[in-house]
RNA sequence: GGCUCGGUAGCUCAGCUGGUUAGAGCGUGGGAUUCAUAACCCCAAGGUCGGGAGUUCAAGUCUCCCCCGAGCCA
């Protein structure tokens, strides 16, 4: 059983931003998710370092451009460390195997007759690192993306012939959950019903990239040699490079989780490649949507970039995780919204499920001397906390399996709300003060406590930290989810089994899991 | 210009193959309560389901046209 998942290899042109982190958040998420349920997991994440654009900021910056990458990439690195992702590997495009990488992988395609020569000719776009077709204005033509002015190319270079792959392409698009989510695949088939084109894959006269091997003063197009970071990512330490053994080390990758501007890249470039060396495909290729803030895209001109670094001092992981994960629906494009940000924190991780564990304890500790009071009943399968229990996790894990995390953890979080009516209902305070009802107060208790139990352990591939603290308040130890599984069924698994907790155990002094975020003024 | 995806309560969204009084969370207002992180629990407020026409016994849910937003291709 494996699972090897990618986030987009970051281009390292600038620092990481918010659109960056929010992928990298999801994938840790699923990474974690599928660990708990028992796969060997590889989570690639890494650096894109090649191309024009790259050796212009260098030079920008007064850097070689391998010194600008090594600053960036380590900026890239050191965030992901603070955000505790989970990725298993990080891949630089700059490394020395990688390179061996893309001169076997070109070898195949050359071999398959898939290399022609072509005269490239056309306005270019350096922050797009890409050719536009035909851009109305004759003389000074601008990017739409960038606002920048194009350069004139002519020059001959090597191409993919692309056109061969036509019809395994159009079939590949056309299969049912290859591009996810199913609203874009659309998009993806009326480009690939147009007709596809050879595309070029060199370079003349760019130092900063892989040269070609047999073909003097070509360097490798940014793109053909990113995504086969994908697979110099699966080398593990020390490794010979061969190809032929990241078969059987995590290729061909489960799903590809990338921003929906790269899906045409991930769709039909990359699987067309794979096909022409003779490799196998990804199963998935998921285009998750862009954040806006406030309804406003973000950037520089605009002044409202919402900086990563700043929102994980200011917020803390689990904050943050949460908001993205349980209100932004996966795959749409999703607005960031301050006031709603904090209002989710407070409500949903604060009041209803810190606070429903803190209460609970408190009672518990005041009224049964300070520990897990006996079940009684409600270790039974069939008490009304157990069956929410139990269909809550049904629930998550289908939403999780399909990467709907709201969904996920809307389930999680309507377990919490349930048993804080639960308590209000049967009000154990009132209960205790009737002599001959500490029995039927400790089952309530421990039903509760139960359920925090649950919640905590849900919560692992979400919010690991929050997960962690409200195990430990249970006297738990906490679930590692960023390793990978030795026995089958996982930890998580067998501690997902309704009455697991045992009565007696002391109970730590309540301490609030979760505290409320105060943002006085704007992030 | 062609195409794709959206337009449902103040906000973010659910509403499967058409069928009882259109739902949830947040926000707002009221009530109850004291175990708890001024938390929790209950109740309410009514949105012509973007607009128009059509199909049907019946449409938010299908068809056509239009408007608005985002995007892809030209």
């Amino acid at each position: 059983m494996s699972y090897t998942l990618t986030t987009p290899l970051y281009y390292v042109n600038d620092r990481p931003h918010l659109g960056s982190t929010y992928t990298t958040l999801a994938c840790d998420a699923i990474a974690r998710f599928q660990r708990l349920n028992g796969q060997a997991v590889t989570f690639i994440t890494g650096c894109d370092e090649h191309g024009l654009k790259i050796m212009r900021t260098a030079e920008a910056a007064g850097l070689t451009p391998q010194a600008h990458c090594d600053a960036i990439s380590e900026r890239y690195r050191d965030l992901w460390n603070r955000w505790q992702i989970s990725n298993d590997r990080f891949v630089r495009t700059s490394d020395p195997r990688h390179h061996q990488v893309v001169e076997q992988f070109f070898a195949r395609v050359e071999a398959s007759g898939d290399v022609i020569e072509g005269r490239q000719q056309g306005w270019y776009c350096v922050a797009c690192e890409e050719f536009k077709d035909d851009p109305h204005e004759s003389d000074d033509p601008e990017c739409a993306i960038h606002r920048r002015p194009l350069e004139w190319r002519d020059e001959v270079n090597l191409f993919f012939r692309l056109s061969r792959y036509q019809q395994q392409i159009e079939a590949l698009v056309a299969q049912e959950g290859f591009i996810a989510p199913a609203s874009r695949r659309r998009e993806v088939q009326n480009f690939v019903a147009g007709g596809l084109k050879d595309f070029s894959i060199s370079r003349v006269d760019l130092p900063w990239g892989i040269p070609v091997p047999g073909h003097p003063g070509h360097t490798f197009y940014v793109w053909f040699d990113a995504l086969l970071g994908y697979l110099s990512a699966l080398l593990k330490p020390g490794q010979p490079v061969e190809l032929e053994a990241l078969l059987h080390q995590g290729w061909p990758a489960q799903l590809h989780v990338i921003g929906k501007d790269i899906l045409r890249f991930h769709a039909v470039f990359w699987p067309a490649m794979l096909l022409s060396a003779g490799l196998e495909l990804p199963r998935t290729v998921f285009g998750h949507g862009f954040l806006t803030r406030e309804g406003q895209k973000m950037g520089k001109s605009l002044g409202n970039v919402l900086d990563p670094e700043l929102l994980l001092d200011r917020c803390g992981r689990d904050a943050v995780r949460w908001y993205l994960l349980r209100d932004i629906p996966f795959g749409d494009d999703g607005d960031f919204q301050q006031q709603r940000f904090s209002d989710l924190v407070n409500n949903d991780l604060a009041n209803t499920i810190g606070n429903l564990l803190n209460r609970t304890s408190s009672m518990a500790r005041k009224w049964f001397e300070g520990a897990v009071p006996p079940a009684g009943a409600a270790a039974l399968a069939d008490h009304p906390l157990a069956l929410a229990a139990l269909a809550a996790a049904e629930r998550f894990q289908q939403a999780m399996a399909i990467l709907e995390f709201r969904t996920a953890a809307e389930s999680v979080l309507q377990l919490a709300i349930g048993a804080n009516g639960f308590l209000n209902d049967n009000a154990p305070w009132k209960r205790m003060k009737t002599t001959g009802e500490e029995g039927r107060v400790g089952e309530d208790l421990y039903a509760v406590l139960e359920t925090s139990r649950w919640v905590g352990l849900l919560l692992a591939p979400l919010l690991p930290d929050l997960s962690s603290r409200l195990l430990e308040q249970l006297a738990q130890a906490p679930i590692d989810s960023s390793s990978n599984p030795l026995a089958s069924p996982t930890p998580w698994q067998q501690a997902l089994r309704w009455g697991a907790l045992s009565p007696g155990l002391t109970l730590p002094e309540p301490m609030p899991v979760m505290q409320r975020l105060e943002l006085d003024g704007p992030l």
